[in-house]
DNA sequence: TGATATTGCTTTCAATATGCAAGCAATATT
DNA sequence: AATATTGCTTGCATATTGAAAGCAATATCA
């Protein structure tokens, strides 16, 4: 289940395990959107196939970037939550959001530009620490992880 | 030539257009290897498919994070270089290695751990800048761009 | 306590993206 | 003039992604 890394280059390595189209878009639903069941991904705005999903969701648990975990008030429904090596992901994912924010709106004019998006081009690294810290907040709050 | 996108987030709209396996490894390959030919391309320890090649760095150019020019000494080698557009990804780059340097080398022990890794690590602004500040130098040493 | 709805998937099959190898025209080198 | 190099393109094979249906387990409702 590991990836097979292409060679030894750490920029290139990072990409063998995020470099696709669904891997950072599924981290970026749990951290930003606060999605955390089977169902909530299914129904964000990108539309993911439930069969992709449920292999990326695989991955991202065989490379300990999330842990799948239930309520136990629930025994049906699944909590996919971000471990450390997920959430420290958050500074790259501003950073796309940056680049995003600079070089997209040309061609893609009606891509979200609010409050969120002033606070980011603000301060980034206040944005990266505000997301990681309602994070773990969240995480608090489910006092029964393994 | 446009990547359609699949909604508005700012996160996944960066995705749409670098979200695959070698996007950000060809610019990579322009930013911190100075690489430039198509040629140059095909020699990386990546070995990049010639056909693939071609068309992402068609891509790259509709999209203008890269030009396509030539010395004026030599009708027959095209160069690719980063636009200020393609360059903008530095901070992007630099947080993908951190990551892989922090949470890949567990289950990919080859990868390179030398003096850039350190400086790296030390202050990743710093060797952000010095990245864009060489590939900036080499673009003013090729004075006859358009 | 059934009956129905919801959740979390898997399976099948179609479409798209990636990969390999060969080939070729234009230019550069000898 | 002959050969090598560069920058591709063109098939064709394989892998990844996608759409749709289906199904078992649990939860909710009457």
């Amino acid at each position: 289940m590991q990836p097979d890394f292409r060679c030894d280059c750490p920029f290139t390595s990072a990409l063998d395990v995020l470099g696709d189209k669904w891997m950072l878009v599924i981290i970026k639903q749990m951290l930003v959107e606060g999605k955390e069941t089977f169902k909530d991904f299914t129904e964000s705005s990108e539309a993911i196939a439930t069969n992709i999903l449920s292999s990326k969701l695989k991955m991202l648990e065989a490379l300990g970037m999330v842990i799948k975990t239930k309520r136990p008030d629930n025994k049906k429904t699944n909590l996919y939550l971000l471990t450390p090596k997920g959430l420290a992901l958050t500074p790259l994912l501003v950073e796309l959001a940056l680049w995003s924010d600079a070089h997209l709106r040309a061609i893609h004019p009606g891509m979200v530009n609010g409050a969120d998006m002033d606070f980011l081009r603000r301060d980034k690294q206040a944005f990266a620490r505000a997301l990681e810290d309602k994070y773990r907040e969240k995480l608090a709050a489910i006092p029964h992880l393994p």
